[in-house]
DNA sequence: CTGCATCCACCTTGATACTG
DNA sequence: CAGTATCAAGGTGGATGCAG
């Protein structure tokens, strides 16, 4: 299944997919989240404490709209609301993998 | 040589990498010369029609100082400039490849 | 505890005109 | 051809206060 990449629509497609993490604080959130973490709204709070609960709100919810990131709503008072990372959401770890790898790379040849 | 990431450095690593191909035409830029693809500026010009001689230049400027684009200047009347990236700016290729297929995997497991 | 609304400062981009 | 300078506009994130 191969497509015609252009470099415009293969621009075009990496930053679709950059746009789902992107934002000050999305990629902080999926790595406390990476290997399966199930964490509540004040746990990622108390993980992040340079967060404001607005970002980190809206964070949230963009990632759940996007796909990457599962909410858990237990019907309790108080309330009590947990993330997750979707399987989806899971699956970008290698690929941020291969973006550390990259960056390492620069040492080696540098300028 | 490994590293012993954080949920936080992990992000900040990320977020470095990222810097480097941030920004609304670098990716274009980048696409237009992986390959090992050598243009000038009026070439890279007519190859993004919608781009401003302000936004390439600044772009190309920002990628020479993170490394990622050389800049061959040919001494003659009138200016020649050409552009390529480095070996290092070649490499970042197979991870925005792992960036795509971890975008086309929406599909298949989707919400 | 969890979440929303408002106001504000900054940064990036775009339009345009100009130069060696 | 290759690049610079200036100004305006929009989006993003931060501080704060309020609500279910």
């Amino acid at each position: 299944m191969e497509k015609n990449w252009t470099p415009v629509t293969a621009a075009k497609g990496v930053e679709q997919a950059l746009k789902i993490f992107d934002g000050k604080w999305k990629l902080v959130i999926m790595f406390h989240l990476f290997g399966g973490q199930v964490l509540r709204f004040s746990e990622l709070e108390k993980a992040i404490p340079t967060i404001t609960q607005k970002m980190l709100i809206q964070q949230l919810r963009q990632m759940e709209v996007d796909g990457v990131v599962r909410r858990i709503v237990h019907a309790q008072a108080p309330p009590k609301v947990e993330y997750a990372l979707t399987d989806w959401g899971q699956a970008l770890c290698p690929a941020l993998d291969a973006l550390l790898k990259w960056a390492d790379l620069r040492e080696n040849h540098d300028r």
